[in-house]
DNA sequence: AACTATTTATAAGA
DNA sequence: TTCTTATAAATAGTT
């Protein structure tokens, strides 16, 4: 949408993504809470990132607004609704249903139960695999590179320090053999003084 | 925000407030369509305007999200629920911690939460994902084989089959042949039978 | 995290 | 509601 335009599509790269998606979150929910105070509106927004953290909104109460849309929602299936202990029961249904998936789905995604599967469902399997390994590999070698650019900047600093030091420690010999210098001159001036004196007393 | 900047509060003029609702609600859609598309991200969204009215999004199933959601939130603030349902509120409970725990292990073997890891974790992960790969690769093979196995058997089977058709079929040609040349000898016969008549009669 | 060149969203008007 | 248009806001890529 600047610099150049994108498409909107899962962007790759990790980093770029993260940064993403910190920039339109907050955009998102800028929006949202704008046209809840322009229009009056109530709104309710959850967000879970890719990493599974939840980021949320609600101009009031969140689950008011649920509790409100749930109803709504059943009220346009036209269906028949008879108690609240079945709306619960439900709910209760749904969660284990999903459990249920998940296990299945971890289960085939760890490759324990392969055999029911047909060709296409294999094929789809193992390109979703090496996605899998793609994603861990691209997170591995992008901390493998910024510890090696951490190490890199340290050594640098280090090195800059270090021919500081070599400096320093250059003058220091300096300053130490023009003293040395100093001295013996002075001494060789005594010893010269003192064989004059020596000269003289004979 | 155009043509001139606006206050963010409510808008006084009752049609201006519709037509703006109108506009910036698919505005937000928008975006949070955008985002989930972009980073990989699980949205839902909620608006009730000033009038009732009920619109709604959401990247995958809205009660999913809802129930993730509901469970985040309580998981955050740790109070206990002494309510009069003990039994049910515990086992669905158990039901949505198995959930979680499930989601989390899923989420991490597909790839999607591996920022929390270090490089001994990622490292070993690759190796699972190598493992689980090379397992899903190794099954489809070996159903690949087995069905070009079988596949090597019909055809074998089939040329058999085919062959000893064509055998009886020759074997048939042969007889229809010998029918053949068996009917022309009696015709034949017949006619050098009728000349001789003929031959007589004259 | 800040910058900025662009794209996108949108207020007002038709 | 929809279209247009001038301008504000959001943001992709860069530093």
């Amino acid at each position: 949408m600047v610099r150049q335009k994108i498409q909107i599509k899962k962007i790759d790269n990790l980093t770029a993504r993260q940064v993403t998606f910190s920039k339109r979150r907050r955009g998102v929910f800028k929006k949202a809470q704008e046209l809840s105070t322009l229009c009056d509106a109530e709104i309710a927004l959850i967000v879970f990132s890719a990493t599974g953290k939840l980021f949320h909104y609600s101009s009031s109460s969140m689950m008011e607004l649920i509790e409100r849309h749930r109803r709504q929602s059943e009220n346009s299936s036209k269906l028949g609704k008879p108690s609240l202990q079945l709306q619960e029961n439900d709910n209760y249904g749904l969660l284990s249903k999903m459990l249920e998936e998940k296990t299945r789905e971890l289960r085939q995604l760890k490759g324990e139960e392969l055999q029911g599967l047909d060709m296409d469902e294999l094929i789809k399997l193992e390109k979703r695999a090496h996605g899998v390994l793609n994603h861990v590999v691209e997170t591995k070698n992008d901390k493998f590179f910024k510890e090696i650019n951490m190490l890199m900047k340290k050594e640098s600093k280090l090195m800059e320090e270090n021919a500081k030091l070599k400096q320093q420690a250059e003058v220091r010999v300096d300053l130490l053999f023009s003293k040395i210098i100093y001295h013996f001159s002075y001494c060789i001036h005594a010893l010269e003084f003192s064989s004059e004196f020596r000269i003289l007393k004979s």
